[in-house]
RNA sequence: GCGCCUCUAGCUCAAUUUGGCAGAGCAACGGACUCUUAAUCCGCAGGUUCUGGGUUCAAGUCCCAGGGGGCGUACCA
């Protein structure tokens, strides 16, 4: 598309897109020449008009998965280099509310069944979880944000979005259709019913009866908003009834009536909703996940109802995949995936902006969560930091650190001198005799707060992770005595006598330091016949069985050291 | 059916957004180390970038066609 010189790019941009000028302007004066980065972002926001209204949501029907991350963060970016830009710039976090609840969260008891097909705003919370309301108390624990006058607790509280340096406006859809801000949009829907009808038919096969409205009225008898079935809009009223049968998931009360539309008392259907929002609330652009994305699906019914029933232009698009933990799909209703607020509170938030960011939407994320994953993604970040610290960094790396910084227009941080990867730092941290600064200070000496801070992040991460998968950070719990008895019961009798003959050598040692004892091992293997270059397993085996049980261990000289003389010779028997 | 993604070293993947000498990690191989572990150090190799066309001074990258794999989606939001 663009080849060569800059200049057809710049004759085509000047018919269409006129923010794009000023930031290649502004991009010439930086680098001194005519390059200029065109990654995702800019293609994004090159579509955009000067005042750029973005637009996320999260339907809160259940604790978000790391993959609901993606958007949060994808629209984050937009907005950051949006405002860097000079543009004048809005954020807008939604919160569906409205929506009916379709299935009953994942950890939740029966007690939910009475409440399917209710607005979320009017279930209750799960047990255990804050909020006045199931909208409440998921969309909170994501975001950090609490609508609730009536919550006893005041004000918000730091969630994953302050974690991560994510600043939206947020708002709840209740009150957007209780405000009356939506009545016009209501009422052109339903006059054109028709139309919609045919726009269903046309792109998605989908057949509607003749007298089917789309909306969507709160029973006034049972409260259920997934089972009413509108017909019959006078321009006042519409009639309706709360079917049993509507959708299998959940059961209308059989309750008939008539009720306005308007000021809360209903809502409308999904892909309605989404066109309405975007001329209600000018947004001009917004991403969208791959399964709104399909052909037919429901991003294209919007785009069509948005373009010929509101006439209100449909936003720039910007589709995602997904984000998958460990090649694991996850499912918020089924409790699969890691909920998003443990990994914020593993990771240091710029790593994982980096992780989401540094991958163009449309392609897929799998990040899995284990030692050589964590260590590779902390070594490549270093790497970014590195290179946008110094005067090769190119435009999109620049970009990319710094969308990735948690704070908003920081500066770089003070690039870290001490080399300590993940993998060593997380082997450190789970030997409680080994103090991870203490071990970096002997080898470096002091080192700089920048390192200091930076080490912390990585043991914070190395904690976390050995707190919630332990079996991957290869903890070992050390066996009581009786068990260790057990344990040598189970040896042969090379391992026996190589045991004894430990015990006789750690005797005699003294001083008592990790090297000499990981010397007295070999020693003793030789001492009775076990060949350490072939036979090691014979050894160690031996020795992490005594101890743990298992079969594999720490480093045994550092971990005996800690251990003690006493402790150790006890446990060898 | 339709849509999106993907195919690169033995394996897992970078590099595809911005066309510019195809690169890491692991495994293998050679060597060092009397120190096991997904975990010592040095070195050496490793390629018709799925196939076929096209654009270009230049294509893993862009376009067209074909093949393999994955995911999404069809009156729920």
């Amino acid at each position: 598309m663009l080849r060569g010189l800059a200049g057809p790019a710049v004759a085509h941009s000047l018919l269409t897109e006129p923010c794009w000028l000023g930031f290649a302007a502004r991009c010439e004066a930086r680098c001194g020449r005519g390059s200029h980065i065109m990654t995702w972002i800019d293609k994004a926001l090159d579509g955009c008009p000067p005042q750029v209204v973005i637009n996320d949501s999260k339907t809160p029907s259940g604790r978000a998965h790391v993959g609901s991350l993606r958007g949060v963060l994808i629209h984050d970016a937009l907005a950051r280099v949006a405002r860097e830009r000079g543009l004048d710039t809005t954020f807008m976090y939604g919160c569906d509310d409205m929506d009916a609840v379709d299935e009953i969260p994942h950890g939740t008891g029966k007690q939910f069944v009475e409440h399917l097909g209710k607005p979320l705003w009017a279930a209750p919370a799960p047990e255990g979880l804050r909020g006045d309301s199931m909208a409440e108390a998921y969309f909170g624990e994501f975001t950090g944000k609490w609508f609730g006058a009536a919550d006893s607790q005041v004000g918000d509280t730091p969630g994953p979005f302050d974690a991560l340096g994510v600043q939206a406006e947020f708002y709840r859809m209740s009150d957007v259709y209780r405000s009356g801000r939506l009545d016009d949009v209501i009422d052109t829907f339903l006059q054109a019913a028709a139309d919609v009808r045919q726009i269903y038919l046309r792109l998605s096969g989908a057949e509607r009866s003749d007298d089917w409205l789309p909306f969507q009225p709160i029973c006034e008898r049972c409260g259920r908003i997934g089972t009413t079935y509108a017909t019959d809009y006078d321009g006042e009223t519409v009639a309706y009834e709360c079917r049993p049968d509507l959708v299998d998931w959940a059961s209308g009360c059989g309750h008939r009536g008539r009720i306005s539309p308007f000021g809360g008392n209903g809502k409308l259907p999904w892909k309605l909703e989404w066109a309405a929002k975007w001329k209600l609330f000018g947004i001009s652009i917004e991403g969208a996940g791959k399964d709104h994305m399909a052909a037919s699906g429901s991003h294209e019914v919007s785009s069509a109802l948005a373009r010929h029933v509101l006439q209100c232009p449909v936003p720039v698009a910007v589709p995602y995949e997904f984000f998958t933990l460990g090649g694991a799909k996850m499912s918020s209703s089924r409790g699969i995936g890691m909920n998003s607020s443990g990994l914020v509170e593993m990771l240091p938030p710029q790593l994982l902006r980096y992780l989401v960011l540094r991958t163009q939407p449309r392609r897929s994320i799998n990040f899995d969560l284990d030692v050589p994953s964590l260590t590779k993604a902390f070594v490549e970040y270093e790497r970014l930091w590195r290179s946008a610290a110094g005067s090769d960094a190119s435009e999109s790396q620049r970009q990319l650190f710094d969308v990735a910084q948690a704070e908003e227009g920081a500066p770089i941080p003070i690039v870290p001198t001490v080399d300590a990867r993940f993998d060593s730092v997380l082997s450190l941290t789970q030997q409680p005799h080994m103090s991870l600064f203490g071990h970096v200070r002997s080898i470096h000496g002091d080192v700089s707060e920048a390192d200091a801070d930076w080490l912390a992040c990585k043991e914070t991460t190395a904690e976390e992770f050995i707190r919630v998968r332990p079996d991957l950070a290869g903890m070992f719990r050390m066996l009581n005595v009786s068990e260790a008895a057990e344990q040598r019961s189970m040896l042969d009798e090379r391992q026996h006598r190589f045991l004894a003959r430990l015990a006789q050598r750690l005797t005699e040692l003294s001083p008592w330091e990790a090297r000499d004892i990981q010397d007295a091992i070999f020693d003793a293997a030789r001492d009775v016949g076990i060949d350490p270059k072939t036979d090691a397993p014979v050894v160690f085996e031996a020795i992490y069985g005594v101890l743990f049980g298992s079969q594999t261990g720490p480093r045994a000289g550092s971990l005996l050291a800690f251990l003690g003389k006493r402790e150790t010779l006890t446990r060898l028997g």
